[in-house]
DNA sequence: TTGAAAGCGCTAACAC
DNA sequence: GTGTTAGCGCTTTCAA
């Protein structure tokens, strides 16, 4: 019998350790319930918990997660449904979310869609199947039926940004026409009288909401709205390159822009440089989201900057809030933006302004 | 008997499917292992097969991965584990890393160490116990110890960018001396003689190459190396403003920088222009690494960009590889990188270069 | 306080 | 081609 005690051959073939909470009881002499009790600190003799806690010193075990997971139906894991982590907009609020699920004990899994609906469909029935414990959506292009699945299973989903289409559920947003008027207050107070806007289609919410503000401001500063200056299309890079050019090769091209949208806003900066224009000489710019390390060089582009870590921590607070009491009602937070102003303003150009 | 059939009452507390195989099995009237062989593709009577699909039509089923996780003792899931979601360097290469895992079926956890060795060795053995199926490690603070359980539970890893400590794995990198190589020429051949550097702790083989390709551009231009104008500090933003101002604060303050990290250039730009200076008229700046939008606006900061995204695809597809093959020999995949020439690089400022 | 045993939902080995 | 059964590694009744 004195073989049993720690052979462990380490045949060069490798695949090691395939430990489990059996043998650690068999080394400390107890059952199985033992060891689970210790490592989950119930109530145990210390003889016992001695033995148990030696045996799994010795052999660095740890327990595996999946026959937990398992029983409970359930991954202790978060998805964050993004359309593109390559937009800093979301990279902030990703930390939040991960933070937060860290000292929960969650991980989290982080989803690009780029928008497309299917590919939102096919990977929310995939990490319902995971056992994701919460969905946070802070894609906009979430359709109706690619949310059903989560639904159906029950997992609690916060929507970040703009309200689910026809589906009730917890919310995280910014006061977007609060930012909104900010931003075009900047403009109007500048002199400028010909504003374009950039947007997203206004079936998102959030666009919706940012685009009315725009209508509004302009309406309060008792100016005509043109619809020549409104300009939507996807919240994209490629888009707001476009759209920036439609508003550029307008006979009466603005002097100024709101840009709805982060990835608009880059592509319309592109558009602008390469018109040889120059920002904010030639046009100002306002930015809805902010352009991150674009702030620190240059004139910088002034933004309506969201709380993006807030946002995202905020998101998975809620989401663990409904775990633990799924009857708990609604909520919607909605937290603060703020105008960041750097050098992308400025009067209009000469002459520009005095168009009729 | 007649209530064993299909009783959902549905109540309003919610809580509804908890569907499983059995129960599909029972509607379609056969057996489970009928059910998982229509669900995995495997050879059925036809007519067993429309019954088993039309059951599974009208209920929406689809089948938890948590049981078969538990049976391989593995997820499909690859942990990507980096220093800062935050910083724009890693998140191209998490999309690459997912878009990968994607088309695999598999999803990506992302962990945030911050560089901390402690959080970080507590998140992968968390990853090992969630069942991860491979570890992609981008964190420059990766410890040995807090990869052992990695290693001990046979996970695959791959080393992005900086090769592990002492373990061999497959490597993910890009020519860290060539791209040092082409940027220090650009500012020697604008005239630049006092070029400093501001780098990371050279334990980071990354770091410890660039500083490496500085000195050898130094001494290939006949020039001495001055060790006041060389900065390590962490690869942070807080560290590169101190370092930046170590180097303004020299008698004779460099003409030119170069930075070797990504947020250690946000910071050096930060204090440059707290100075009132301004690049490159006063000093000319190069980083290795991008600086995303950036880019676009004002000068723009010169950079070796790395090509981020397909680091994260080679590294998961490295993964996946070892994963399917585990005995395949190691690999270490090197990637090109290249400098874009912005307007940060100028000539020295008159008078500057002139020093003794 | 402890051990035995059932079971989470699926797959695969084995019999039929 | 199909059903039965065992079992992945834990947690949690239930008895003792």
């Amino acid at each position: 019998v004195s073989l049993q005690d720690d052979v462990k051959p380490d045949a060069p073939s490798g695949k090691a350790d395939a430990m489990n909470m059996s043998e650690i009881a068999e080394r400390a002499g107890v059952s199985k319930s033992t060891v689970s009790r210790v490592l989950s600190g119930n109530s145990v003799r210390p003889e016992n918990r001695e033995r148990v806690l030696k045996a799994v010193a010795e052999t660095g075990y740890f327990p595996s997660r999946l026959a937990p997971n398992l029983r409970a139906r359930s991954a202790r894991i978060l998805a964050v449904v993004i359309s593109d982590i390559t937009n800093p907009f979301f990279t902030a609020l990703i930390r939040g979310c991960e933070d937060v699920a860290r000292e929960e004990g969650y991980s989290v899994i982080v989803l690009n869609t780029d928008e497309l609906p299917e590919l939102e469909a096919q990977r929310l029935r995939d990490m319902v199947a995971e056992g994701v414990s919460g969905v946070v959506l802070a894609s906009s292009g979430s359709s109706q039926d690619a949310i059903e699945p989560v639904r159906r299973a029950n997992i609690p989903i916060v929507a970040l940004d703009r309200r689910l289409a026809n589906a009730r559920s917890d919310v995280v947003t910014t006061d977007g026409t609060a930012g909104t008027r900010s931003a075009m207050e900047q403009l109007l107070d500048a002199g400028h009288r010909r504003i374009g806007i950039i947007s997203g289609p206004p079936t998102v919410s959030t666009m919706e909401e940012r685009l009315s503000a725009y209508e509004a401001a302009l309406v309060q500063a008792g100016l005509d709205i043109d619809p020549d200056l409104i300009r939507l299309g996807e919240i994209s890079q490629a888009a707001g390159q476009r759209l920036m050019l439609d508003l550029l090769q307008l006979d009466e091209r603005p002097t100024a822009v709101f840009s709805a949208s982060n990835p608009a806003t880059i592509g319309a900066l592109t558009t602008i440089y390469e018109h040889g224009l120059s920002v904010p000489a030639d046009i100002s710019v306002v930015s809805f989201d902010e352009l991150t390390a674009g702030a620190l060089i240059g004139p910088g582009i002034s933004a309506v900057v969201q709380p993006t870590y807030a946002m995202g921590s905020e998101a998975a607070k809620l989401l663990f809030r409904r775990i633990r009491e799924p009857d708990t009602p609604l909520r919607e937070v909605v937290l603060p933006n703020n105008l960041v102003l750097r050098g992308s303003i400025d009067r209009p150009p000469v002459g520009a302004s005095s168009h009729p």
